[in-house]
DNA sequence: CTGAAAGCGCTTACAG
DNA sequence: CTGAAAGCGCTTACAG
């Protein structure tokens, strides 16, 4: 039914090797040959199949990359970033949500579609440690993000302390005493927030600012609904910041509506600092001042791990590691004001 | 290096038809044969090779769907609603976003993955009926959306115009005198709005009710922002609705928020509707009255469209088919307020 | 520079 | 109920 390479050599009364140079570019092919074939190509409308060169290779070019969820811009946005570099390097990346759901991020860890996908790079919430030691599948799998594992794989993720320090600090530096950190959790998604709590706990304790319960605000998501109830709330309690620090740019873009809405000006009264740098907080009415991973770098250390091991094989051995890419302090106008 | 089916054959002394049988789960096999089989399977640890059987099958049971941007969670949740039951069919679904831009449509409806994918659902923004004219792939295509053409590939697109009407009608009712519509499009994005104001129009000149330019909002996207400011271009103006009828349920959201910041009550001194249903208007403070598509339906009638070419074969000839999923006007606070 | 042939790991008529 | 064999469409040593 498919025009295949034997069509076309048939054809063009050459062997089947000499199309599939031809197809793939090989050098020492005669121009007057390559011309002949080419035209037969074109003629017949030959594609080759994917599938057949996938079997015969061993590998299908494909890896996945499952995201906790799609919706989030930093995701969406890493997603981009990865889809952009691993296409320069001739690779197609199937995008996976999990939700955020322990089951599913085991499913995908455990290597659904393997064998369609030559690796996974995944980005864990709920996943536990036990899940990683029982993983039985020998697709390379990278880990994204802050969860922290005791188990054998590359792991990816920005020095969130030291992010946390940095934006901590920066509010410091413009006199603000009281800094509230917004978007702490409970449950499991605690260990994600943790990080970056920690850092604005020491540069606060550093620098002798409070760091009490009443200025730490729980959120139940990430959400900018989250951040603006989470606002709301410090607010109704008393407390009246002058700086809040958020866990990410969603929650604090929820924090500057409620602000907004309360009537408390942004910077003066509250200096706002998120933590992502999406494209939102750019061009939202007041430019959201943020901590910016570096998404590139990001999107390349985890898929040069990734395929570094899937260049190695299965049976080399190569030892984990941890790779931190850089990030930024990136002051706009909700902290430093309009120029 | 990796274990196939002629090595569990070979170890459990049987052929490899009968192992095939066993991991196919096909009826007639004696239960010790299949017990001893499977036995060996789980001891070498074998998993059958998909690409492998891709070849064989001559498909790969991947599907694609291309969508304009996974950020907006209308696509995101039509996206899941796919994969859920195209799942269900076994088919898996690869997600693709073309960012709207003609360039990235034209890629993937021309067969970009051709040969690992077996057909495409695309919801085109940009694209033009020539390119859709010149396509030169026998993968079997399905659109999605408001994007009208004169090609023959089915259409799976919810009535717009009966939509629209539908939410006008609703504020109307209401006793809504000065109904605004938020979310006119320049541009190509023209015509996807083009049937969502004509809708509005009609229900406004039946019933009496001013149409002209100064209360139709134009924007330059869909988010959030663009309702916000939309809203207060609006306000801002002196025009004063008691009514905003939205293109899609992220204008409404950032519509009430800058109603909120004016000290407008919802609905109390303007109704709003948005368009799409997503998860957004049912948690925010005023939760969203709006028109839901039945993305369930959609997702049901793109999937079914192309699976049934998929069986079909690329030689037998289906007319291409327009189908209108469902929808329904969903009320809730932001028109009929608090019970 | 080009050809003939093996083989990637499956599934599937065809026999028995 | 099970087996032997062909073949899906490529790529790749191996020759020449």
């Amino acid at each position: 039914m498919a025009i295949s390479l034997k069509d076309v050599a048939q054809r063009a009364g050459v062997s089947v090797k000499t199309v599939s140079n031809v197809v793939n570019g090989y050098r020492h092919v005669t121009p007057q040959t390559r011309q002949r074939v080419q035209r037969v190509i074109d003629e017949l409308g030959y594609r080759p199949n994917l599938t057949a060169r996938h079997l015969r290779k061993g590998r299908t070019g494909m890896i996945a990359l499952a995201l906790p969820e799609l919706g989030n811009p930093y995701f969406a946005e890493l997603a981009d970033a990865v889809i952009e570099y691993a296409g320069g390097l001739d690779y197609i990346v199937l995008l996976d949500h999990t939700g955020g759901r322990r089951d599913q991020e085991v499913l995908f860890a455990q290597g659904f579609r393997a064998r369609v996908i030559d690796g996974l790079i995944l980005s864990p919430i709920e996943l536990e440690n036990e899940d990683l030691l029982a993983r039985d599948s020998d697709a390379p799998l990278v880990l994204l993000g802050e969860r922290q594992y005791d188990a054998p794989y590359d792991h990816i993720a920005i020095d969130n302390v030291a992010a946390a320090r940095t934006a901590a600090a920066h509010l410091v530096e413009l006199g603000r005493r009281r800094i509230a950190f917004l978007g702490a959790r409970h449950g499991r998604a605690r260990q994600t927030a943790h990080l970056r709590l920690q850092g604005w706990r020491e540069v606060m304790t550093e620098t002798g600012r409070p760091t009490g319960e009443e200025i730490v605000a729980v959120t139940d998501g990430y959400t900018r609904e989250d951040g603006a109830q989470a606002m709301a709330r410090l607010l109704d309690s008393g407390v009246r910041p002058d700086a809040v620090f958020c866990y990410n740019d969603l929650i604090a873009i929820g924090a500057m509506r409620t602000l907004s809405v309360r009537g408390l000006r942004v910077p003066e009264d509250v200096a706002v600092v998120g933590f992502d740098d999406i494209e939102d907080g750019r061009y939202c009415a007041t430019t959201l001042t943020t901590v910016a991973p570096h998404k590139r770098a990001i999107a390349r250390a985890a898929t040069d791990a990734l395929l570094e091991r899937l260049a190695a094989g299965t049976d080399k051995v190569i030892e984990p590691r941890r790779v931190q890419p850089g990030f930024a302090l990136i002051t706009r106008e909700s902290t430093v004001g309009r120029p």
